[in-house]
DNA sequence: GCGCGTTCAGAAAGCGCTTTCTGAGGTACC
DNA sequence: GGTACCTCAGAAAGCGCTTTCTGAACGCGC
């Protein structure tokens, strides 16, 4: 390296691939070509540049060539909040196959704010995220729908790639989709099986897709068999731990209690769980309790909980893989995802 | 808007501050300078703009803002595995306060691979992230650190801001640190108080700064009582509730058993609380078992897990305030976080 | 031996912004 | 009324890359 470019790289602070090229003795176009692997360049030369680039230690600035070739090597994942569990296992799973493909994870929480989701959108898409990957079951709220598809239309057909878990209505992109009416119908079968004819729900915010899926499935299952639950045994609630407790509670206060409770997430399960226990109501031997999603904690509850288990991890890496896979010409692809019906000890025969 | 920009904006897909400076009839110049407030802008100017900038549903290209302006609206964070409730709940702590600032948050997953760590700080670096927080302890390993000092000093040299959760030895920047050590020793006084002596220990990969300090803190406060843990009662594990399962497993196959046991993180005591649970061992009326972070879930385990509460969303907004405020011109800041000691049913006095 | 087609390095034109520099227009003061 | 000064809009120069375009050098066939 000339004194003089050592000197410009010092108060450039960064290496660029100018200095690359410099130290090299080649242009900035085949130092650049050499480095991407673009197209041919003679032996000797590539060989310079490899080293001038090893020896500078070059980091290529990524919003450059972002600017440059529209290229970018981020993506985007929105989620609820990644301290719930469910989130947790599927990021997880984003990540290591984020990882695979070079890729760095741009990870949103929304807590729960449609308005605050579709900002994140925006976000995303000037920092021209390579995909966006919604986690989280969409809203059946028709205006939030249109303004969600105007920010995904333009990033789509300017060839960003979206893709989704769980069902969102009228976006149609590709899709992993964990089979929440048919894990919860299968639910509702090996709960009759146990011989309960008197169920109650504590369920989460019918608005969201997730929630109705597992709770309709459940249902419909129950009155294949002629069993119906009383609307006073369906209780609403946030989609929390608290949530879980605070219906739990207020179901206890109903006039009537049935002998088998549905919580449509394993984190209200869990809320559910204490609130049964801080009430001298004893699981299962007063009342059974399942829930949904089978997060790793609950096997180690007491008792172990019974649930529909999704392969959360395997569902992040399934999403990722669909959005860095070649886009589909004209239908978006649809991975289903079943759940496995476990029953544990927090389910028994009524008394 | 003009015919012909209508027509180039419809094949270069997105609107740029061009399209939104010409439709308003200004220069660029005058349109960037309306829209980050740069400086005076006569007013009806600036109201063009702006109904411009509207119409068009103009978004900047942080590509092209990062790459002219040397700004950057994404922040780094790197931890080991999101899907560990330590970490989940600190990463919302920092998702939360960095959406306060406006910032995306790139989150990378290392999998506890030290190279790997590396490896994402420089992909940071190349991605001009406004600041790296590197979330979870260092490890005590000389060849790591001079890696890793070797990618930060010159990021922090051009600007880029670092902050730190836990102790990293020889890194210096600013720093949350959790009381490990005086959390651990208080634990172990409480310990002492319900009248144990016999104690055993479940820990991490003592190369963990975090596994370290709370074993030598909660050694050094029952050396104080004249109090000493025999070798063969300290199990080291992996830093997991599987490994927690494993540790506790493998203290039961010792010849003495302690009345009391301490793991270093609640996650391996969950693995222990499970362990001893299928050896038919009681807690606490065997063994009391207490653990160490608090994280939501002990509270609804049976029993509940005594432990040492640290304010883990708390700790993760703080970090992010830390890498958000100017940098102190010579020397790091700390900020220590108590924990407090939170006796539940999990511990009792020996019988 | 000359024209033609290849191959591959270099020059240069952007990508979409920010910011400095330039200069026009207005105000204040002598 | 003219000079000096200030305010603020526009022109233009990058930021660090990728990629097209240009052209030199070479090999081939007739």
């Amino acid at each position: 390296m000339t004194e003089a470019a050592e000197e410009r790289r010092a108060d450039r602070a960064y290496v660029t691939l100018q200095d690359v090229a410099r130290d090299a003795g080649v242009s900035l176009a085949t130092a650049s070509r050499v480095l991407n692997g673009t197209s041919q360049v003679r032996a000797d030369l590539r060989e310079r540049v490899l080293a001038s680039a090893g020896r500078l230690s070059y980091t290529p600035n990524a919003h450059a060539q972002a600017l440059a070739g529209s290229s970018s090597t981020s993506v985007g994942v929105i989620c609820h909040d990644v301290s719930d569990p469910y989130f947790a296992g599927v990021a997880r799973g984003v990540m290591s196959a984020a990882a695979e493909h070079g890729m760095l994870v741009m990870l949103a929480s929304t807590f729960r704010d449609p308005a605050r989701e579709i900002e994140y959108v925006a976000m995303l898409r000037a920092q021209r995220a390579r995909a966006i990957l919604l986690i989280g079951s969409g809203f059946e709220d028709r205006g939030w729908e249109r303004s969600m598809a105007a920010e995904l239309d333009p990033y789509q057909r300017t060839g960003g790639r979206v893709a989704v878990l769980s069902r969102h209505r009228s976006l149609k992109v590709d899709a992993v989709l964990p089979q929440n009416r048919e894990g919860a119908a299968a639910l509702a079968r090996a709960l009759l099986d146990l011989g309960h004819r008197d169920f109650g729900v504590l369920t989460g915010p019918l608005a969201l897709t997730t929630v109705s899926d597992r709770l309709g499935g459940f249902t419909d299952a129950l009155a294949d068999a002629g069993v119906r639950i009383p609307p006073e045994h369906v209780v609403e609630a946030a989609f929390t731990r608290d949530g879980g407790y605070a219906a739990a509670t207020e179901l206890l206060r109903r006039p009537t209690r049935p002998t088998c409770v549905f919580a449509v997430t394993d984190v209200m399960a869990i809320g559910a769980l204490a609130a049964f226990r801080d009430n001298g109501v004893a699981v299962p031997d007063d009342v059974s309790l399942a829930g949904f999603d089978d997060i790793p904690i609950v096997r180690d509850l007491t008792p172990p909980l019974t649930t529909v288990a999704l392969p959360l991890n395997e569902m992040g890496e399934r999403v990722m893989g669909l959005a860095m896979r070649e886009p589909s010409p004209r239908r978006s692809r649809i991975e289903r995802v079943a759940g496995e019906v476990v029953l544990r000890a927090s389910t028994a025969p009524p008394r």
